[in-house]
DNA sequence: TTGATATGCTAAAACGTTTTAGCCTTACCG
DNA sequence: CGGTAAGGCTAAAACGTTTTAGCATATCAA
């Protein structure tokens, strides 16, 4: 069961392989065919199904109409959201998706980028890691469209979309500083990425601009990735062993952890222990109580991501690499 | 900054294109290439960072090493946690996923398919919707593998991989029951899909088996693409009207609906009042109290469809269609 | 009448691989 | 010593498109 060639139809037609192609393509118009021969043709497409093949396609002009998608992993709530809206804003568009989760491996980064390109995608869309740098240069001497979100690489200069992570986790720790919280923790992650540097600086400056001490000791970095277990066991030890009156959770994931540890502890969250979440979630909404949380405006930076890509797909000319920041919202729950 | 091509490698080392292929594809000792060739040619292509052009690749031998992966929602936690699994154990065996979400759109999910075949993806990884029956068969046709999974199309002979609907939901009204429930609702939605079917089909026969008069306006068929607001609206009016002691929610996204209502009009779940939700979520282990749930075994699920696809890819002969139905399991909290 | 222009179409090269068929040596066997 | 086999390599076709260059014929202006 062989499936038709534009040779089949041109036969069927009997007019030349060429005058079929200008048809399909919509250029028989350019090309003077006459509107005899474009009906004919047409409709013999129209009757056999014939669909052109998109890998023969690519060999000849260079381009995929893919567009190639590396985040850290797809069963991520926020990825998997913001995999979603780009992949529908880029199907209207003609584009379709193909993504691979990173888990944060540089080998597997790089190895990714590398499939990538021998499968020749039209454009990048990734949230990196630190020690792919090079690579990505790479892709974007070779006059590749680049654009990474959710933590920025500053030796590259790509373009880059992404949430104002600094000002997001500076107004948190201001708002548990306006309740009168004075002892604040931080529950942040181990890797050494752009966007939880950013939350981190901005839970320091915060304090700082507030005359609190920073206390190392209140802050915990748990190691990207170890067994849920494990976090509880640790989450737990800051809780009990410090005299803690609010926590900000750097991930969502992490927030979930501590929320199970307060609930083993017996601890409820509310106006002597305050709770603020970076990244939304689901199960925050319905907790008891709710639970405060940033929200990433996810809608925005997808659409900024598609935009920019577009716009870089539709000049030959390199264009200058742009960083969108777009604010996050804290919402406040209970 | 033209890449390399195979050309430019057999132009260096000075042999043929022919030799430098068979060297790539671990054919040289079969072809009798000598040694000395052998190292001489992998060690420019190392130096000089050549990889082949995979289009080309696959328009030469017809195929892609890339599955393709059609399901509803990516966004859905179901399907993004079966994505990570499925992508990571092709990954390890060599192969790409390119996913699409169809968003229960016949139009969408037909319009997919023709995609994925102008592609010549290897193979197709369905999460199905009713009205797509014919194009299905059509892959099966061709020969190409294709596996159904969570919801199975009954008029098409195509291998499936689902979790047993049927028994996990007549275990919970069972439950419900043993419990001295009485009055038990369904909140589900109005998509006519295998899977929903199956739950709605557990639930009346344990009712019947219990002897249980089963009452329809016990069973609130959500409107599948509506508000979440509107979907409150509904469970609220329903929860309130009724005399209800225990409610099966048929989806965990009603589910978390549902939880919201409750808190709306603020009824506890508890000895009183039970609820158990179709597909875990992080929100329930979370909630207080605890949310009973039925788990589908992801990990099993995930597998299983690796296992048949590469099955079928390594013979060329067609295998027999299989269905593989792997219990779910009813994880009962607090 | 002549050259230019428009109309309608096509042959063939090119994209970068894989693979079939086969060429030339040298070795070996009887 | 002649024939066959094995070893070491390669030319060229094929996969299914797009696109360049160009061939006829008809029309038209001068």
């Amino acid at each position: 069961m062989k499936s038709l060639s534009i040779k089949d139809i041109a036969v069927k037609a009997n007019v030349s392989i060429t005058t079929v192609s200008f048809i399909i393509n919509g250029k028989a118009k350019d090309k003077s065919i006459s509107d005899a021969v474009i009906e004919k043709v047409e409709k013999i497409i129209e009757e056999s199904g014939y669909k052109p093949n998109q890998i023969a396609r690519s060999l000849r002009t260079g381009n995929s109409n893919i567009i190639g998608l590396i985040i850290e992993d797809i069963s991520n709530s926020f990825f998997s959201r913001i995999a979603r809206l780009i992949e529908d804003k880029a199907y209207k568009r003609g584009y379709k998706i193909i993504y691979s989760s990173t888990e944060n491996s540089v080998d597997k980064a790089k190895e990714l980028i590398n499939m990538f390109k021998s499968r020749k995608v039209d454009a990048y869309i990734i949230s990196p890691i630190k020690g792919i740098e090079e690579d990505i240069q790479m892709l974007l001497d070779d006059g590749n469209p680049v654009i990474l979100f959710d933590r920025n690489l500053s030796a590259v200069n790509a373009s880059y979309v992404g949430a104002d992570h600094f000002n997001a986790s500076y107004q948190s720790i201001q708002n548990f500083i306006d309740q009168g919280k004075k002892n604040i923790a931080l529950v942040t992650t181990d890797i050494n990425v752009e966007q939880i540097v950013e939350r981190y600086d901005g839970y320091k400056k915060a304090l700082e601009d507030n005359g609190i001490k920073y206390d190392e000791s209140l802050v915990l970095k748990i190691h990207f990735n170890q067994e849920e277990s494990e976090t509880i066991a640790q989450i737990k030890e800051l809780l009990q062993n410090k005299q803690i009156d609010a926590v900000l959770f750097a991930t969502n994931y992490l927030a979930i952890s501590g929320l199970k540890v307060l609930k083993q502890i017996n601890k409820t969250v509310g106006a002597d222990f305050g709770v603020i979440a970076y990244d939304d979630h689901e199960a925050f909404e319905l907790h008891t109580p709710r639970i405060s949380a940033i929200q990433q405006p996810l809608e925005e930076i997808a659409e900024t991501i598609i935009k920019l890509i577009l716009s870089q797909l539709s000049t030959k000319s390199k264009l200058p690499a742009e960083e969108v920041i777009i604010p996050s919202r804290l919402v406040l729950r209970d």
